[in-house]
RNA sequence: GCGCCCGUAGCUCAGUUGGAUAGAGUGUUGGUUUCCGAAACCAAAGGUCGCAGGUUCGAAUCCUGCCGGGCGCACCA
């Protein structure tokens, strides 16, 4: 089913294009002047350009079309041709009855369920995991949320980086210690790469025994295979604990390393097509465009060492995942500084024929990550932070916030923990997935940790209110209708509700999860005002509470769905 | 040097693709609880939308030029 805004642009519309004018200028949406009307439609302003003619005249001429139409109950001309227009209560009625009985809550499917492979979260094998991948996770998996909502199949790839030169700075290191194929544990892996990087950029001889041993790992050396695998397998596990106490999903926990078989067959075919050519003793694919305005270095496939460079892992992925995937879209969720290499790799793929022009790649970049004083964050050490000590720090906040309030009192101990590890993940989710993902972000964590104002707490605070006063309801024997009677006091929120299908369209269409934490906000918001003005229990006309009751019923709805396309869980009461 | 992104209230951010009086949170000030959860609600103050031109009925939004900040430009990922 359609939103409101929907069906009166088809209304609309309409009446437009028995104008002999396009059927787009009939577009309604909600009025930003509240105070005026509930919907407005500009199209005669755009119309009286294109027809040479005056704006109020054409407005007027839409407006006699539809006065026909009853959904209106006001229609009016304002101001240099806007067409402002209420609807009644009826149809206002009606609309939410309709979508309040749909488990879809008035979103609609897609017609057919492609499939969308999503890329992100992309951790690095041996390196703890730090704030850093925080953006690229939860944005990574809301999305995938919101298209598997949409009906596709969205499949999340982790996509480690498990491959090339860092792998092979580590085991030079482990072999120089004469420690290869003995067990390491994380915390070895974590103190070993650091190590070993500065050692191969202080040191020529072991950046060289690095590269050497980076080839002989690709190449398939048994030994070293069998101590990264290792390795691989004791990473994995701590990114898991991160990702588990997160709640980010992922499908296929993939690696760069899994294509490996896959580049020499693509490479051969690129040279045999005439793509890949020579190029300063490396293999390259130009991808330079006719109007390019910059400079587009071409794709390196080989190095002159004859090495693989993550451009060549990248475009064997997409080799890979058409082959087993056969997806629609391909979404990396990855740091916007890399915007360059997939444009690169998009093009590679297009041109080499590895991806038909149809299918979309998507690179969904986000900013970067600062401190409050505008630089790069640092943690006060001056080093990164991880991300389970930001997940610890936000957990501990929830519980002294919980202690204060009287309510935790009678409450178990693991329940008490269960509720500060989802207020702590809400506040942490919420804090970064409201920001438009394009723009570099102030990561503060006093606010990433706060629990009052726009929050994801507060998100939750509300949900877990009307979740309460539901159950009190219930105790009392008082039902949510089916039918919504509209006062001055309920119609605001009635309207928002309405809203719900068109927000989570723009969400899908852009890969902004940030229009949908505005959404459930206003949402939360409106609720709050209704809340403290309707006094619903007490309210003795019947009809009147059990409208009330269903007005706080499709809230509570809108807000679980929201939030889970958020990837937040809301607990029992809090 | 070339290119990309950003510049909106003291601070952190929205702004539905060109619409009416530019909105939230936070912070500041004042108010609200014998009543469904005060992690709340109501209200006030706070703006040359970086600057200057241009396009038009109409610009935070589109075009041009500056200023300021961030990032990227072939053998790292």
């Amino acid at each position: 089913m359609a939103s409101i805004a929907e069906k009166l642009t088809d209304i609309t519309g309409a009446a437009f294009a028995a104008l002999d004018l396009p059927v787009e200028l009939g577009q309604v949406r909600v009025s930003d002047r509240p105070d005026l009307a509930q919907f407005q439609c500009n199209g005669a302003m755009a119309a009286s350009k294109m027809a040479k003619k005056n704006p109020r005249e054409i407005a007027q001429a839409v407006v006699e079309a539809l006065q026909s139409h009853k959904e209106f109950s006001k229609i009016e001309i304002a101001g240099p041709g806007f067409i402002n227009l209420n609807i009644t209560d009826d149809y206002l009625a009606s609309h939410l009855a309709q979508s309040a009985g749909d488990e879809r809550l008035g979103v609609e499917k897609i017609a057919k369920q492609e499939t969308i492979v999503l890329d992100y979260g992309g951790p690095n094998i041996a390196k703890p995991m730090h704030v850093g991948h925080l953006r690229s996770s939860i944005i990574g998996d809301s999305l995938r949320r919101i298209c598997d909502f949409a009906g596709y199949s969205a499949i999340g790839d982790v996509h480690m980086g498990d491959w090339g030169r860092p792998m092979g700075m580590i085991l030079s290191v482990l072999e120089a210690r004469g420690t290869l194929g003995e067990p390491v544990t994380m915390d070895q892996l974590e103190e070993i790469y650091p190590a070993a990087a500065k050692a191969c950029k202080e040191d020529e001889a072991q950046m060289e025994k690095a590269r050497e041993a980076t080839v002989k790992l690709q190449d398939g050396d048994e030994t070293y295979k069998a101590a990264w695998k290792q390795f691989i397998d004791v990473s994995v596990k701590g990114m898991k604990k991160n990702f588990d106490a997160l709640g980010v999903h992922f499908d296929l926990w993939k690696g760069e390393a899994d294509v490996h078989e896959l580049i020499a067959p693509m490479v051969n075919k690129l040279k045999t097509n005439g793509f890949a050519v020579e190029s300063e003793g490396a293999l390259v694919i130009s991808v330079e465009q006719e109007g390019d305005k910059k400079e587009m270095p071409p794709l390196i496939l080989l190095k002159s060492d004859g090495g693989v460079m993550y451009g060549t892992t990248d475009l064997a992925t997409i080799v890979e995942r058409m082959e087993e995937n056969n997806p629609v879209k391909i979404i990396y969720v990855v740091d916007q500084r890399q915007s360059l290499h997939f444009e690169q790799v998009f093009r590679a793929a297009y041109k080499g024929g590895i991806v038909p022009e149809n299918i979309e790649l998507t690179h969904a970049g986000f900013g970067t990550m600062n401190g409050p004083d505008g630089k790069p964050f640092k943690t006060r050490a001056g080093g990164v932070m991880r991300l389970e000590d930001l997940i610890s720090m936000g957990i501990e906040k929830a519980q002294a916030r919980l202690a204060e309030a009287d309510l935790a009192r009678d409450m178990d101990k693991g329940e008490r923990a269960d509720i500060a590890q989802k207020v702590a993940i809400a506040a942490i989710k919420f804090a970064d997935l409201q920001n438009n993902r394009i723009a570099d972000y102030v990561f503060d964590i006093d606010r990433m940790t706060s629990f009052e104002g726009k929050t994801g707490p507060y998100l939750l605070y509300q949900a877990v209110r009307i979740k309460s006063l539901l159950r009190k309801a219930e105790g009392q024997g008082f039902k949510p209708g089916k039918e919504f009677l509209l006062r001055d006091s309920d119609r605001s929120l009635a309207l928002l509700l309405t809203e719900l299908p068109n927000v989570f369209e723009g969400a899908l269409k852009n890969y902004t999860p940030h229009l949908l934490c505005e959404y459930a906000y206003r949402l939360a918001q409106e609720f709050s005002s209704f809340y403290a003005a309707c006094h619903i229990l007490s309210e003795e006309d019947e009809a009147l509470r059990s409208s009330r009751l269903a007005l706080c019923e499709l809230t509570q709805s809108q807000i679980v769905l929201v939030l889970g396309l958020l990837g937040i869980k809301i607990p029992e009461r809090m």
